[in-house]
DNA sequence: TTCATAGTTCGATGCTAATCGAAGCATTGA
DNA sequence: TCAATGCTTCGATTAGCATCGAACTATGAA
């Protein structure tokens, strides 16, 4: 008999198209209701409930109760990095939908991760802050370094607010699309708050793109590239 | 339509037992024939070759012929990184197929787990690099110290090349005979390499089994616990 | 109370895919 | 040439499961 986790449970809970499409959904970071997910599936309510109930089962998400509705959210940060992981490797070997919507170059430009930046943009913004020097990568991980300290406090950021939370303030993320490192933690989430705040970008709803306005743009491109 | 890439798709070849079961035998990091893989799987010529077909065309093997056997190996780092965190959330959320772990108490002691050490002793490796302060793990994942940079470079090993490539220097990787963590990613993997040029210890052929001499041993030991 | 909305359960249906026996190639060795 | 081994293809069977219509429960609003 076999022995170790049972890997094949779980990456059959993430197998089914249905599936994969609500978790891909989650990863935006909001928690989404049981009928939101059906919509995104492209499935009926009741289909929706019985994959809903395998998810919850398998701890794949965690419901919350609110009222008449039922939010759904990822069980935890390893489910993003599975999902990830495993978009990463679909982009490798091409396993790419075959309808590529509309939507699909916005989404390569820009898009939330969780609830950070990724795309070019993200990878932009992450090389950008290295080649200033405000953030710092070494073995450990990535870093803000003193100046990038300052930059933080001075773009309107709470570092200290952040450093409270148990949340690293620095992570690097792989990226599908771009095949790069951008920012993720603490920093990186915060960072894209305050190009909401700005004005500089918002998000487009019932999606993970993220549309920057021109003057929003610009005003990126000066800051990751003075 | 949705957008991005299918991950359901490469997520349901891991899905299925039998496929689950000949990735994880392919971890050894050793090239295995399509006879031997059945036989991991537990079940027969016929029905491996089936699923060895769809594991090709989705690009998560390779297949190398030589003579009447066809070799496999993993088709990259990613797809040993995504197992590794299925395992994790495997793991994490109870799915364990286990009773009792490997039956050989010499695999059970030291094992390669890929390419990293696993097993009883990878587990005190893991230990005893954080309780020296050398590693050290946060809710996101392990890291290299100051001091581990240090150790590291010392110990012979080149930590710049090894940041070249996209994987990962260090990630914790369940281990399923010992229930704990042992140290995996480009690093665990470099220091095993390093335990093999010391002479500290070799591979067992035709086996996942890692044999320490005595002085190799006693070595690690002193490693471990100085 | 009555109606509307959110969500689930049940049952039927239809499709997919895993499985293995039997037979067929292909390579190697005698 | 013949036999043995490694592996694949074919065909039939089976089981699981995704799907949805219909009916049911629960919450909230009028």
């Amino acid at each position: 008999m076999k022995e170790g986790p049972d890997i094949a449970r779980v990456a059959a809970l993430l197998g089914d198209p249905a599936r994969a499409n609500m978790l891909t959904a989650l990863m935006s970071g909001r928690a989404l209701t049981a009928t939101e997910l059906a919509q995104e599936a492209g499935v009926t309510p009741q289909t929706a409930s019985s994959h809903l109930a395998k998810l919850e089962a398998g701890q794949i998400v965690k419901p919350r109760k609110e009222g008449r509705h039922r939010y759904f959210t990822l069980s935890g940060p390893d489910i993003v990095e599975a999902l990830e992981v495993l978009m990463g490797i679909a982009n490798r070997v091409g396993h790419n939908r075959v309808r590529t919507g509309p939507k699909d170059p916005e989404l390569r430009k820009a898009r939330v991760c969780y609830d950070h930046l990724a795309g070019d943009m993200g990878v932009a913004l992450f090389d950008g802050l290295a080649k200033r020097k405000l953030i710092e990568s070494d073995v450990n991980g990535v870093a803000l370094t003193p100046a990038g300290i300052d930059f933080a406090n001075g773009f309107g950021i709470d570092l200290d607010g952040l450093r409270a939370k148990r949340r690293p303030l620095c992570r690097e993320c792989l990226d599908w699309s771009a095949r790069q490192s951008h920012l993720a933690g603490s920093f990186g989430a915060a960072l894209l708050d305050r190009f909401y705040d700005l004005g500089w970008a918002r998000r487009v709803p019932e999606s993970r793109i993220v549309r920057f306005s021109d003057a929003g743009e610009q005003s990126f491109r000066d800051l990751i590239n003075p």
